[in-house]
RNA sequence: GGCCCUAUCGUCUAACGGUUAGGACACAAGCUUCUCAAGCUUGGAAUCCGGGUCCGAUUCCCGGUGGGGUCACCA
């Protein structure tokens, strides 16, 4: 039989983190088996589903790489016929019931008088989770649950599975936090005479004090991670890794890879930590591997193209995430002597003594761009810094170019500057006073 | 609280019932050109507790404890 399996958020709030990685294991699942993945909107509460929501998901899982197998989502509020077909045939086979509900005082002002309520046979209901193994519930306290406010308004379990069958999903991997709502949702699929999907739940994504990852723990959004400057790629592979792993010391997969190694045999069945340093230090390595022009281009307009040429290799040991190179470039950024002269105390210098002997000594390297070279400058100053005490000539030296505490060596610093630029900033710093 | 899930370094995790319990991130130290970054090397760091099975349990079973999820006319 082919795998179908589906990933069906509900549009009450944009894609979030644990929903991502729902989205990817299904995707993953999907593929390696050489299935078929369906997006599926789940809309039936009209008052929380908003566009906007839908939107932010599409925009999202789109960003991550995740391709679905339907070009139109599947939308349950377009398909409420279909529930009212599936409602009336529960009803008319005893399977569920009109329920007249009292209103009790001080109750929800909300509530209906009349819902549809399923008939619970109050069974014993057993599963095997493709991760967890066995799972049994006593569905008796679920009591005569209810499965839609009306005939054409249908409630999640009833949607889901009525959408379930129509749509052959044959695996149903999603949150664990849907373990309690799987024995519900057998019973309505034999009710209907359908078989059952196997299903899988996957731990949850836990902040740090290990409860459910949640907006007031910070960012949590898809979109929120891509506006920082995460990569995709490395979104998708951290969050791939966060209960997963190949069994290997690998940790670095493309999209693909992941596809071809992916087994839910080896999802983990504990809940993981989201750890923002270790995306960071994945991003960090995917960062590394951006091939410089497109970094380039990220880089703000009024730069001088050129210099963030010469300096990329700098910058890229920087970066952690893609915002940084605006910081980095900025008008106070770290990198900002590289596009004006510093402006320091003299205090930072140390001392100002050895300034005419090192405009000498940079004067006497060559001219050409391929003369002017960090080796070339190193060559000529490291023997005489040797001989005067290389911190003593060194830290001056490095400090007079960059005007700060911390940088890159002045070798590299002044190769990038070029003779004319370091020239006048050795004068600038030997006659500060 | 009921029900369900779960338990290896701080974190993510590896380990046919037999390993000096491995790797990664983080941390610390050292090296590398004065400072930084990056890199390299080294180091510290874990099997929740108690029983049982077994020649031998991280591993299997039971109990406890901890953690989590869920108990809507939300999904």
């Amino acid at each position: 039989m082919s795998v179908i399996v589906r990933f069906a958020p509900s549009p009450t709030g944009p894609l979030h983190l644990g929903g991502a990685r729902t989205a990817l294991f299904n995707y993953l699942f999907a593929k390696k088996a050489g299935g078929k993945i369906y997006l599926r909107i789940e809309d039936t509460d009209r008052e929380r589903s908003k566009p906007e929501f839908e939107q932010n998901i599409f925009d999202s899982l789109n960003w991550l790489g995740l391709k679905f197998d339907n070009s139109e989502p599947i939308r349950q509020s377009a398909r409420s016929e279909v529930y009212q077909k599936v409602l009336t045939q529960l009803i008319s086979t005893g399977a569920a019931y009109i329920s007249k509900e009292e209103n009790q005082a001080g109750s929800d002002e909300n509530k209906r008088s009349e819902v549809v309520r399923f008939k619970n046979p109050n069974q014993t209901i057993s599963f095997v989770d493709l991760i967890r193994g066995e799972i049994t519930f006593d569905t008796k306290e679920l009591g005569d649950f209810v499965i839609a406010k009306s005939l054409t308004e249908p409630l999640y379990h009833l949607a889901a599975v009525a959408d379930d069958i129509e749509m052959g999903v044959t695996q149903v991997i999603r949150g664990e936090d849907h373990i309690s709502n799987t024995p519900r949702q057998i019973l309505l699929i034999e009710a209907l005479g359908a078989a059952r999907p196997t299903y899988a739940h996957i731990p949850l994504i836990l902040a740090p004090d290990r409860s459910k990852l949640s907006k007031r723990h910070g960012a949590v959004s898809v979109t929120e991670y891509r506006a920082r400057g995460y990569l995709p790629e490395a979104l998708v592979n951290y969050l791939a890794l966060l209960g997963w792993n190949p069994g290997t010391a690998e940790e670095i997969f493309s999209l693909d890879e992941l596809v071809q190694r992916f087994l839910l045999a080896k999802v983990q069945k504990a809940g993981a930590i989201f750890d923002l340093v270790k995306l960071n230090w994945l991003n960090r390595e995917y960062l590394k591997r951006l091939p410089d022009e497109i970094l380039i281009n990220q880089a703000p307009p009024e730069i001088d193209e050129k210099i963030v040429r010469k300096i990329m290799p700098l910058i890229k040991e920087r970066l952690t995430i893609l915002t940084d190179l605006k910081q980095l470039l900025g008008e106070r950024g770290e990198f900002n002597y590289f596009f004006q002269p510093p402006a320091y105390g003299l205090e930072l210098l140390k001392n100002q003594k050895h300034f005419k002997k090192l405009s000498e000594l940079i004067n006497s390297v060559g001219n050409r761009d391929d003369d002017f070279t960090a080796e070339k400058i190193k060559a000529k100053i490291m023997p005489y810094a040797d001989q005067e005490g290389r911190s003593e000539v060194l830290w001056p030296f490095r400090a007079a170019l960059t005007g700060r505490e911390k940088s890159p060596d002045p070798f590299t610093v002044a190769a990038i500057l070029g003779k004319e630029e370091t020239l006048k900033r050795l004068v600038y710093a030997e006659n500060l006073v």
